[in-house]
DNA sequence: TAAATAATTTAGATTCGCCTAAATTTTATT
DNA sequence: AATAAAATTTAGGCGAATCTAAATTATTTA
């Protein structure tokens, strides 16, 4: 179909996806600030992604992925993703250690490779941060992901996602309150004077937490 | 230590340190066949290693790797037919199939993948084709491997090599007959008139191999 | 050993991916 | 709407890694 990209195209390609889900049209300059690069950088790599019908993009009027483009964006988040689950499930990496190899792994080319690692998987739907994984065929498992603070009392649900995973005080606490991806969780109480919950989990511990724990947990 | 080194540096290092085995002094011209590039490419590149004193090398007088740029030659090596080992065992690829998708893993920078993805693989001393693995210190364990045909009568023995493994007429013989790396064999009899050998193997079948086949096994 | 041949290096280009500085276009503001 | 500010592109350059063709050095052979 398409020739081998590079390593620097497929990060293009990759930035201009994520940036798409915000607003579908992206500009120069927010490519740049995600790829700690330059604008000027930014304009003479989208004029060669152009030629290659990867994206769509016209001087001064930002980019967008073409149907190509997108394709390919979804294989190397599928990719990445793959190689995350792999490292935090069978290599034991913490779940905040993973980002930075798979940025790596993500462009090794082999088909097979990833097809094979899927399976030796088991088909995992979901990444360590509770991002979904394309399959094969390029489908998104869309979910709806609502705040811990918006669930419902006494409606169970599983913590899918962490915003502001990156954080090592967020972190902290989720071990220590032994929260992670695939907790199951039931909202007790809703506390209005601080907006805290009292929550239920797995190990039938109940507990309370705060506003800002709970505005970080996502669940589905 | 030292700074990173791009793939294309790597391949170098490599290159010169398997060449290096059968002589301790490498040709431009030998390391460009190798590369599959041209001699004037190599010309260029050793002049940048030399400069980042991995190798050591004087204008017409051929090149040898440093005592950093063995470091580095092994650690390449290590990571190569680690994942090797991974993806024959793991991934459920043949051993014919790996070399490639190895070239491209190698190269990941993280060591602290390595070091989980080689206690993952329960610290295996040989790769799919017999080869040894470096250990994360840099030993390599040197092994006696002599050919099957110089076996001794009823000494036990185990297939650590297969030379020419990259054709898939031996692949096929050897599928055929059940045998691969690992597979225990004792030399029961050997007829003179063809070179023919009769062997027992692992599951306690009895048969003929010829000299070709023999020759091309080795055991340790 | 002198000439022929082979190996290697140098010179000069090319492409990729990036940069800075200057020019241009778009957008926001008065 | 005119001007100021912000965003984007162009121009020109640079290092890495490659190439071809020409020059140089080493080796082989007659």
């Amino acid at each position: 179909m398409t020739e081998q990209l590079s390593t620097a195209e497929e990060n293009y390609i990759k930035s201009i996806y994520h940036l798409q889900q915000a607003e579908s049209i992206v500009s120069t300059n927010e490519v740049a600030a995600r790829l700690n690069t330059k604008a000027a950088s930014v304009t003479d790599m989208l004029k060669r992604l152009n030629n290659k019908h990867v994206i769509n993009y016209e001087k001064y009027k930002g980019v967008s992925l073409s149907v190509e483009g997108e394709k390919i964006a979804i294989d190397i988040i599928r990719k990445h993703r793959l190689w995350e689950y792999f490292l935090v499930e069978k290599l034991q990496f913490k779940w905040d250690e993973v980002h930075e190899i798979a940025e790596e792994l993500e462009h090794i080319t082999s088909k097979q490779l990833i097809e094979r690692l899927d399976n030796f998987l088991g088909y995992p739907k979901f990444d360590p941060h509770g991002d979904p994984i394309p399959d094969s065929k390029g489908h998104i498992q869309f979910q709806e992901q609502i705040s811990l603070i918006d669930l419902t009392i006494d409606q169970p649900a599983t913590v899918s996602a962490v915003v502001g995973s990156q954080s090592s005080e967020l972190l902290e606490l989720l071990t220590h309150k032994n929260i992670g991806i695939g907790t199951r969780i039931v909202v007790k109480r809703k506390f209005s004077f601080d907006n805290s919950l009292e929550i239920e989990t797995n190990d039938n511990s109940k507990f309370t937490i705060s506003k800002e724990l709970a505005m970080a947990l996502f669940v589905k």
